[in-house]
DNA sequence: TAACGTAATTAGTATTACAAATAAGCACAT
DNA sequence: ATGTGCTTATTTGTAATACTAATTACGTTA
């Protein structure tokens, strides 16, 4: 759904390297950077490229340009950290254990907040679409299939909140926690463990029962996540 | 704590320009732009601001250029809608009453959650600063005072969870709310009507009670988002 | 010593020229 | 008539250059 870069543009590869870079430390926050024209240079492109990246690195909180001064790393403070380019960068970078959590943590907060609201104000047409889901779900023959029904089941699940700051929040951890684990597959053996707990899910949101909702989405990551501390990452 | 922008750049200009037309729907999803040479001229800006402007506007995820079809403007499935200049221009543009809800449901999930999270790992430090917080609203005699000891200490909550993601959400949440009004402050009369709450916040910090913590402030934003609705806006 | 002005530096803006991609139209062959 | 491949026109992508504006740093003068 989101698509995690192609790039084409010079000025995207600029942004990605810069970014890199800053996000990984190499450089500091408070750094500040050679001027345009020499880092220009440096990298082989044109002033006129590396400047279309720096806008965007600024929007993103990354790094600050003032005349005379310069351009300078910001602190940590400001980087924009839930941008879907510096969460992607982190996961690449900073693989640690922590931040793995911290990523968790998050889903475990918003789906269980989705799962109620869904169930209070999903339309008929939006329920429908859950079904959907969670009859591929129960169809899916290996763990491909599987995968692909359960990340509509979720997704429709957030869409069925009526809040796009919800979906939104939602498709940015969870690109970013994909870059770690097939989300909630858990071995190929036994894929289909979690079918009961969708189950559940979708009938409290059918009913329209969202502390009942909640519940049985809050069982689901957490015994997803017990999961996945078990079985450590794949792929 | 994030600057509402100061635009003193041209590209930023022309930015906040575009963005706002397509943020309020007079350049429709799908709609092509001019290309840049003429749009360029259109805007009284060289055509080396504009594309500056709209390399960051890419990153947005609000248009998306080609070469030889020119720039359209994307659906709204991809903009971004935790940016905060996205929230900032929806706010002023956009002012609906179910925006603003769909705001205070964000915040609804993740401060109740912030308060347990804080209350597990919280550092004596940062349970310091949330006291001192808490002192300065206990102290404070005027509305003003009460109204920036009350943000300090929602912050200190947040920054106490050792996620930086929370604290990225919530910022950009709250400064999109604090757009419509004054926040958790009630009328000027009764402004300390929430200590009690936040003292029961507090202490089940302090007590490394994660279910007193959520329950408590879950209680505190619901009380405060009904006198919000009793109320109405402000300023 | 302090205020003021001047020079030097760096990002900001503009202009021009050309490169690369690609949609559309045309010609050709089947 | 149809589809296939070439050509061309259009639009963004990249580069190079020149100049502007802001601001720091320094040196001069009162």
């Amino acid at each position: 759904m989101v698509k995690p870069i192609a790039v084409r543009n010079l000025h995207g590869q600029v942004i990605q390297e810069l970014g890199r870079l800053i996000i990984s430390g190499e450089l500091a926050p408070g750094e500040g950077l050679p001027r345009e024209e020499l880092l220009a240079e440096r990298m082989n492109v044109s002033r006129t490229a590396l400047r279309e990246a720096m806008k965007v690195l600024s929007a993103k909180g990354l790094i600050e340009s003032r005349q005379k001064t310069g351009t300078r790393v910001r602190e940590t403070i400001h980087w924009h950290q839930l941008d879907a380019d510096v969460l992607a960068w982190r996961c690449a970078l900073m693989p640690t254990e922590s931040f793995v959590e911290k990523l968790v943590e998050m889903r475990e907060i918003i789906e269980p907040a989705a799962a109620a609201a869904a169930a209070r104000r999903r339309t008929p047409e939006q329920l429908e679409k859950i079904k959907d889901a969670y009859e591929a779900m129960a169809a899916a023959e290996d763990l491909d299939a599987w995968a692909i029904a359960d990340l509509a089941f979720h997704e429709n699940v957030l869409h069925a909140t009526n809040n796009e700051l919800m979906t939104s929040l939602f498709s940015v951890i969870e690109t970013a926690l994909g870059t770690y684990f097939v989300l909630s597959a858990s071995t190929a053996a036994n894929f289909k463990y979690s079918l009961p707990h969708h189950q559940k899910v979708f009938d409290a949101i059918r009913r329209r029962q969202p502390e009942v909702a909640r519940k049985s989405m809050l069982k689901m990551v957490t015994d997803s996540r017990t999961n996945i501390r078990r079985h450590g990452r794949k792929a």
